[in-house]
DNA sequence: CAGATTGTTCTCAT
DNA sequence: TATGAGAACAATCT
């Protein structure tokens, strides 16, 4: 379920739960959500850290964190966190700092970065350490006097990474393409035309596009009134400028309302009803296997002939 | 009990 | 090289 809007929430649920605070204690309940690191290296890299600010790129979640006594550990890693992003984001590797020469610089307090995915039943949840304990809480973050952040997860199809230097961080958002929430115009429509694949199969490729899952891209394409099949070299001008002002609109309505809401007004609205119908036109939905994921479109707003 | 669900990554065609 | 289809992953619900 977590798309960019859903992680978004999470962002600042990290943020107003753990931004600035010291991690006094790591509880890895079960680690089978670590990749690529044990729960002791976990805990050693962490416990008497302080976090940073948190940022996102597309679906992913990252943590940074800074040394313990630092108190500007949030300014100070806002500035590095922006730079580290954009380069992920563009595939190239951090220009400052040579990874095999990990000599302190001048900013030696920056620590591990902690990253999150949340597959499709992750979240966090913020709360304070004598809460009780859920089944699925992951791993346990005691932050600060008497705040608990945790990682909560029924099935564990992602889960936390830890990446020890920007270096790091970018190997693993390498194949993240520009986030859909930030990404301008012209790139956008760039990155379109340069793929032949179904519309639908392009707009949730993480690295076309980072961060639209399975429901925002029918919700876009519903309003953009482009059928999800059709092929995403194929759009005219116009249509990609469409495609991009209601991708525009879609996000900033679903990280307001922290998720892909369903409304009535919106398709996702429709999405379980037995026989849904189009909240626009009110002839029947149409759904179908694309991509190999259920799809739902309108046959009428959308024909299969472009718009 | 089969089948579907969600996101990602892998493999195997085409 | 790019695209698509399907499996696998984990856990749960219908």
């Amino acid at each position: 379920m977590p798309e960019l809007p859903d992680v978004e929430g999470f962002r600042k649920v990290f943020a107003s739960c753990a931004q600035g605070e010291v991690i006094r204690r790591v509880d890895v309940r079960d680690s089978g959500v670590l990749h690529g690191v044990s729960a002791r290296r976990l805990r050693a890299a962490l416990e008497g850290r302080r976090f940073g600010r948190p940022e996102r790129l597309g679906k992913w979640l990252l943590a940074p964190t800074g040394d313990a006594r630092t108190e500007d550990a949030r300014t100070e890693d806002a500035r590095t966190e922006d730079a580290r992003t954009e380069d992920a984001r563009t595939g190239d590797a951090p220009s400052d700092g040579v990874p095999t020469d990990a000599g302190p610089t001048d900013e030696g307090v920056a620590g591990p970065t902690v990253l999150l995915h949340f597959g499709m039943t992750g979240r966090l949840v913020c709360g304070r350490p004598d809460d009780e304990l859920d089944p699925h809480d992951r791993v346990l973050f005691a932050v600060g006097d008497d705040r608990q952040l945790r990682y909560r997860d029924q099935r564990k199809l992602r889960g936390l990474w830890l990446a020890a230097d920007d270096a790091a961080v970018a190997r693993l958002l390498d194949r993240q393409g520009p986030d859909a929430l930030t990404v301008d115009r012209e790139e956008f429509e760039a990155a379109l035309s340069a793929h032949r694949g179904r519309v639908k199969a392009v707009l949730t490729d993480q690295s076309v596009l980072a961060g639209l899952g399975n429901l925002l891209a029918d919700e876009i394409l519903w309003r953009a009134r482009l059928n999800p099949a059709c092929h995403a070299n194929d759009l005219s001008e116009r249509e990609r400028h469409r495609l991009y002002t209601h991708m525009r609109r879609t996000l900033r309505s679903a990280v307001t309302a922290g998720r892909v809401p369903p409304r009535p007004s919106w398709l996702t609205g429709h999405r379980d009803d037995p026989t849904p119908t189009c909240p626009r036109c009110h002839s029947p939905l149409r759904h179908a296997r694309l991509s190999s994921r259920t799809t739902l479109w309108c046959p009428h707003c959308q024909p299969e002939g472009a718009a």
